[in-house]
DNA sequence: ATCCTCAAAATTGTCCGACAATCGGCAAAG
DNA sequence: CTTTGCCGATTGTCGGACAATTTTGAGGAT
């Protein structure tokens, strides 16, 4: 009895997809790369120029080309933006809670703060310098401080150096931004003791020391907890997505 | 000099996508909603109907509609998987070294450990049990044995029941694969040393010992980088992904 | 009434051809 | 040397067409 090999049945798109996609991961199509055009590819593949249009809109979502000055189409590589805001959604619609976005962040906020104790560069002190005394001014505006909150761990994780934690990292702030922003409004003391750690926490990195950094760092996820908890927030909860 | 507004210059069919897109967002259309057939779409936007389809390949790419059955479109939940693919391609594209994935695993595997003993169920024990018996019959088939220790950190992280972990765990590991597959083999030890982690990483999740997993699980994380250094890899290169 | 069968209707996947809008480059004008 | 205007190339959108496949529904059997 000869076996048959399933014939591969996913419409034509998705196949041309998936012929391009794997041509830029085995390094054939290397990032900067201009792709052929609408029609050229047409004729290469010997389909209609609708399909491939239908299968540049599956790279495009995927992050994997990018319109150059938006005419001919470029390899890229996804762009950490385009991650973030792609798990982020996915992360709201499986109605994550709080304390599961919590850990999360407990698991990887103090090991930005070591990473960063390592590598952080004068510039990047200066950024976090400034960051903290433009904090300090705003204590009274909680929209203001909560932006410059999340600016604060922005610069953190980029002075770790460590994509992959900065790509993990980024989506969860970005969902706990409206948390944060409920908490700095309601509990009058939250943005001084926030500053405050930020202040414990760039006193260490200033003498590179990974330890207290990372110490800081968890005292300061842990407080935004009892925050949340203390202005009245169900720990168990879905985040809301307000604004 | 009076300054204008920018002009909303996006195509339609990313308009299209947008439009969708918050109408799934503001949970107007729940997973598992039919979406109205590509002519009906057409119909209501006033657009034409390649048009629809190529705003619909964006949506797929996104993993906020899938086909049922083949053919009617149902709006869904984006699953780990494609999530976790997704990551994986973006952290391939973007180089990440190996130190760099280490740390972020450092970070977050232990994390898991301590989160699963605290509600791992009975039935994910014997998974476990499974796990680790099957694994003590693969010593010495380092493809199988890899294959597992893979299983078993997925099954950790869905006893830990932390989706948010779960999702920025998983790319990680998966591309971690050949790496682990490589010490493995070259490393006689590597095997046994893995498997007796495992074992203690088991025996503190059955007392519910959080403290102990969390160790366990630190030590198995830290070994597995010596393993890789020891084994004569550069842990500032790359990842690769041969197979 | 429930179930089954099968033809009709609906839907998707693909193709074709067309055309307006826009971009890049190039040549002419200032 | 900068600005303007034009030309070709390319993308975005449209209309229609048709085969393949799925869904629907009517009619008949149990």
């Amino acid at each position: 009895m000869t076996s048959f090999a399933k014939i591969n049945t996913a419409p034509t798109y998705r196949r041309l997809y998936d012929a391009i996609e794997t041509e830029i991961m085995r390094g054939r199509l290397k990032p900067g790369a201009k792709l052929p055009t609408e029609t050229d590819l047409a004729g290469q593949f010997g389909v209609n120029r609708s399909t491939v249009r239908e299968a540049i809109r599956l790279l495009e979502q995927t992050g994997l080309v990018e319109r150059a000055s938006s005419r001919r189409l470029v390899v890229s590589k996804p762009s950490t933006d385009q991650l973030a805001s792609g798990i982020t959604r996915a992360l709201v619609m499986h109605q994550v809670s709080f304390s599961d976005l919590w850990a999360a962040m407990m698991a990887m906020e103090p090991a930005v703060a070591e990473g960063a104790a390592h590598s952080i560069t004068p510039d990047q002190i200066a950024a976090l310098e400034q960051n903290v005394s433009d904090s300090r001014a705003c204590l009274n505006n909680p929209k203001q401080f909560c932006e410059l909150d999340h600016q604060f761990h922005t610069i953190l994780a980029e002075a770790a150096g460590n994509r992959v934690l900065d790509i993990a990292r980024e989506p969860i702030n970005l969902l706990f931004h409206p948390a944060v922003s409920k908490v700095m409004t309601q509990l009058s003391q939250a943005s001084s003791r926030t500053l405050e750690a930020h202040e414990q926490i760039l006193t260490a990195l200033k003498t590179h020391d990974a330890m207290n950094a990372r110490h800081w760092m968890t005292k300061h996820i842990d407080d935004f907890r009892r925050g949340y908890e203390h202005a009245g927030f169900d720990l168990n909860g879905p985040i809301d997505i307000k604004r």
